[in-house]
DNA sequence: ACCATAATGGCATCGAGTGCACAAAGAAAA
DNA sequence: TTTTCTTTGTGCACTCGATGCCATTATGGT
């Protein structure tokens, strides 16, 4: 109601003294030059010129640096499976998704590698992981569920989230074992197995 | 050398005070009654009447107590997966190796419940999960790589792993959330999307 | 000037985890 | 029995992540 501020700034109170992208982005350098374990916070603090306290502010926790404002690009990931064509198969749709959702200009692909190394080789790191995937499962279940009449809290669209998730970890882990690899085609091949099945796949006797 | 030691205890120096087993197991009833968070390492030490730094000469980590001993399950997975019939169909061999890693008697099912609901409902255990489970899908992936002639840190078989991983998971979710369902029937059921893919699934338009 | 507001920052505190030195307990040699 | 050796338990000090509380500072509006 009493929203009627001038155009300027249209902000009382102290300014913020930084951003979290920018907190975030001076900690991936600490964390890939010494190690995430090896860097505290209040290093981190020091190099963002702000207190300690400040940088809890900002950060739930020093685990949750290296993600960013992930949460964020939760929706962005739900957007691109409701736009899907109504009628596309669903392995096809969660294979696009991915692809979709994984996908970044080439400018940032360096700094993209920086920080998913930081986060798949630190354990803490790798443990945190799995809490901010809890949601991007869900997102996955909820399609399912859409797509084969059930409820998101089902079996069947429960299983998926965990198995695209776990198409996707593996893409990345070999993503960034091998330089020459691209995410696209790791991602296509992982999500190939996914829609046909072990089944298919050429075995030979064991031993 | 000087190994020739009277058939008695076979043992020399002060005898441990306790086990890992014992401390395991208090510590995950008093999990159980008061939650992961609220319970102190102070308290479980206590319980367990000893100090809170043999504790920690017993568990590496507070998050590692739930586990017991998972670590030498590890070697009975892969047995498990070695002792196979040569020529069984892979996605048969695995959905087998996983039925019977995590069969149980009925007597010890409880605890076993316990234990699963107090590590799926504890963000940190949670993600400290993903630590135990690094090895787990380690023993996949080397099963799948012999079988489809790779090596374990391909693409393929570190794929395997991770799916497998998720269909596991999921099936315990399942099993805490409703009573009424049998873990094996969930792998089983999991292992089946897995076989034979997303794409055999009968689906509907979205919307 | 004064006020409301929004942000920073210092301080005390808690809990997990670790390194270190030493005490306690037991077995075997002297 | 005493000494010695080995293994395990324990107290202490310390680091680091995280949180609650409160004072301080910056800013715009009245």
């Amino acid at each position: 109601m009493t929203r009627s501020r001038t155009p300027g700034t249209g902000r009382i109170g102290r300014r913020p003294a930084t951003t979290p992208d920018r907190i975030s982005n001076i900690a991936l350098a600490l964390f890939a030059e010494h190690g995430f374990e090896e860097t505290s916070v209040d290093q981190i603090a020091e190099a963002a010129g702000i207190a300690r306290r400040t940088f809890f502010r900002y950060f739930p926790s020093k685990n949750a640096v290296p993600w960013g404002a992930f949460d964020t690009h939760l929706s962005d990931m739900r957007d691109l499976l409701a736009d899907l064509p109504e009628d596309i198969p669903l392995a096809e749709g969660l294979t696009r998704a991915l692809l979709d959702f994984n996908s970044f200009p080439p400018d940032v692909a360096p700094l993209h590698r920086t920080r998913m190394e930081v986060i798949l080789n630190a354990p803490a790191l790798q443990a945190y992981s799995m809490v901010m995937y809890t949601g991007w499962r869900e997102v996955i279940a909820e399609y399912v569920a859409a797509r084969t009449g059930q409820r998101t809290t089902d079996h069947l669209p429960r299983t998926v989230g965990w198995i695209v998730l776990g198409v996707a970890l593996s893409a990345y882990e070999q993503w960034l074992t091998d330089e020459s690899l691209e995410l696209a085609d790791l991602l296509r091949s992982g999500s190939e197995t996914l829609a046909h099945g072990l089944a298919s796949l050429p075995t030979r006797p064991a031993h």
